[in-house]
Parts: C-alpha cells; structure tokens; sequence
DNA sequence: CCCATTCTTGTCACCTTTGACAAGAATGGG
DNA sequence: CCCATTCTTGTCAAAGGTGACAAGAATGGG
C-alpha cells in the first residue's frame, strides 16, 4: 500500500456525468430501451468508459434508484426541517406539489414502480421510500389530534398517498389536465372526515 | 375467387391460445422481457407460427390491449345492464372491486400504463378506456343530482379514479394490505361532501 | 384423385446489445 | 526521469432476438 496516488480520482465525477444521461435517457427511451451505447452517447463518453465506471447495467440501475431515493427524502427532510410544514395541511401540499408534482422525478418513479412489480430489492426499497413519507403524516396527525386511533391515520396516510400517485400516474401519461384541483380537494375532505371522526 | 374452403381455418383459435400466452408470459416476464420465443414455449407451439398468426411482435401487443379494453368494458356494462349498479355507490363498488380489483388485468393494464408513456396510440386507447368509465360515474352522480355541476362531478370522477389507480398501483407491488379499506372510505368520503356542496 | 388453400416445420442471415480485454495515454509522487 | 496507478480507446466474439422464406403436410371441395 505504497502512498503513491499516481493520478486523481474523477470517479466520483464521472459517476455523476454518467448518472446524469441515464437519467436523461431513461425520462426520453424508457429503462428498458436504454442501452450502454445511449448512455454513452448521452454522456458524450465512449460506450468502455461508461462500463469502466457503473460497470454492470444493473449496478447503474442500482445506482439510479440510490439517486431517486435520496432526492425524495432529501424533499420530505427540507420540508420538515425548513419549517415549512407547520400543518397537516401544509405537509399534504408537500406530498402532493414536490414529492408527487416533480415531473422528472414522477418520470423515473414510473420506471421503478415498474421494475418493483418483478424485483423484490426494488420493491423494499420503493416500500421503505413510501413508508417514510407515510410516517411524516401519521406524526403530523398525531400532533394534531386528527384521527381517532393509529391504525385509523395510517389507513388515511395510506389513501392520500394513493391518491397522490394515482394523480400523478394519470398526469404522467397526460390524462388529466394540469389544471385539475379535484384530488387536492378530495384529501382535504378526507382530512376533515377524519377530522370529524376525531371529535366524537 | 372459388368457393374452395380447403381448409377450415382455426386462425381464431390459435390466436386465442397465442393471445393467452402471451399474456401469461406478459405477467411473469413482463413485456419487455417477453420475446415470440417464450410466447411459443407457453403456448406449446414453434415461434414460427406465432409469427404466423399474430405476425409481428407490435400487433401482438395491438392484440393484447384490444383484448385489455373489452374486458374492461365488458365489466362495466355487465355491470351496468344488469342492474347491479342501481346507485353511485354500487357503481364505485364495481370500479374498485372489478375494475381495478382484478390482480390479472391491473398487471396487464400496468404493462400498458407503462407503454403509454411513450407510445401515443395506447394513449388514446387507455384513455378512451377510462373515458368511459368516468362517463358512467358523471351520469351516475346526474342522476342522483350529486354534485354542483358538471365539472365539479367530472373532477370528482376523475378524482376517483386516481384514487382507485394508485390503490390498485400499491397493492400490485405488495405495499398495502389487502384488507385495506381506507380507500373505499376515502370515496365515500369524497361522495359526501360532493352530495354536500350540491345542497347549497 | 387433384388442387387450391391453409397450416406447420425448420433454417438462415441480420441486427443489437453485451461482456471482455489488449494496448496506450495521462498523471503525480519518489 | 521513472513507475505505479488511473483513465481512455478501440476491437472482438458471444448471445439473443427478429424477420423472411422455402419446403412440406393437412384438409376439404370439385
């Protein structure tokens, strides 16, 4: 283990070039049609080089989802943290406006859920994702005493979620118009359902 | 042109088996990953004549999605024409349990969803399916006079949907447990304040 | 029996993607 | 300058999938 660094790393950077157009890739082809060779044209790099540094595509895909996890958690942190979600309310219009209304994360997503139909990796990771994003609301409905028991706020952290997505899948392939305000209203009612149930 | 049968065709059927097939192999595989080879296999026939009948490997697909969208609307007028639905609430009851309720057809239709991001023509047909659907929920909830107006009952139909979508998406993947109610309570939910606002 | 039509089999060349590797260029410490 | 390490290029064979087609078998009417 002589001292000799020999030549700078650039790994790092490269990963990041090279994730960057499998992204880009990915959003325009789809996961399944994109190649090696797409990437590598993408990334302006020769197709060797892209394998020198991801190696194996499914390393790259692994790759991709570490990527998409951190950037939806990274959404729910900030908001959390910046203060931005003093409500219960505010925390939905979180859910819904960033981690839900991000067109190229959305994009990406649709091709994991996709992948999480037969990978069981996948799908535990795309579960633990969800999972954090459901506990935020549950907490934000405890403090707020809407709900009558746990089991009751999950149910409902689990239907907004639902909702969300389900929006979002409609969006993603165009049918519905960006205008509609319809599921923004449907969880508020579901919110003051529970709301409701909570006083009795 | 003679009169001369010559043979009797079995076209049909033989479609049917490949069409079978290939939606079996569409479920374990996946579309991507479904080539005429195992196509073949499941159906016990050399790839020869799967090309034979179904020709290329898009207009099998053209096949599958026709084969998706009559069941679809097969479900729906069955349940329409046979006074199943008498009110909105049997018609939600159709859409969640039948509609999106069929672990066979919301993989399949999953595998659609996941074309159409990129492919317009099975666009237009997933959302000529949906139309549908959206259609009988309006002129349900006319009937009924639930709902202010037209758009608010277009919207909370839409709404619904994304609702049943994105519970059907989480369960296809295991993420929610099938004893999971909170969804249709969030559509009932969502029909209250919607049969509210229409008292004003 | 004959023949047109329909079905069936088997094989071939072509293309794309992948994985592997040899050979060379760049770089920074000793 | 030297050399180990790191990066870069280019090329090759293998695998898998697709489309095309020739040649033959089955079938029902004339």
């Amino acid at each position: 283990m002589g001292c000799l660094m020999a030549r700078a790393k650039i790994e790092d950077e490269r990963k990041e070039q090279i994730l960057k157009a499998f992204e880009a890739c990915v959003i325009r082809h789809g996961l399944a049609k994109t190649t090696l060779q797409k990437v590598a044209d993408e990334a302006g790099l020769p197709r060797s080089l892209v394998r020198y540094f991801v190696g194996n595509r499914d390393s790259m895909v692994d790759l991709l989802i570490t990527r998409m996890i951190e950037r939806g958690e990274a959404t729910l942190a900030d908001a959390q943290q910046a203060g931005r979600a003093n409500t219960l309310g505010d925390l939905i219009d979180t859910v819904f406006d960033r981690t839900f209304g991000d067109e190229t994360s959305n994009n990406v997503v649709g091709e994991l859920w996709y992948l999480a139909q037969r990978d069981g990796a996948i799908r535990s990771r795309l579960a633990e994702m969800y999972g954090r994003i459901t506990d935020a609301l549950v907490t934000q409905m405890t403090i707020e005493e809407i709900g009558p028991d746990m089991a009751a706020r999950q149910d409902a952290a689990h239907a907004l979620l639902s909702l969300a997505y389900g929006e979002a899948s409609f969006t993603d392939i165009g049918l519905s118009k960006p205008n509609s305000i319809s599921t923004r209203q449907l969880a508020d009612a579901l919110v003051r359902e529970l709301a409701g149930a909570s006083e009795i």
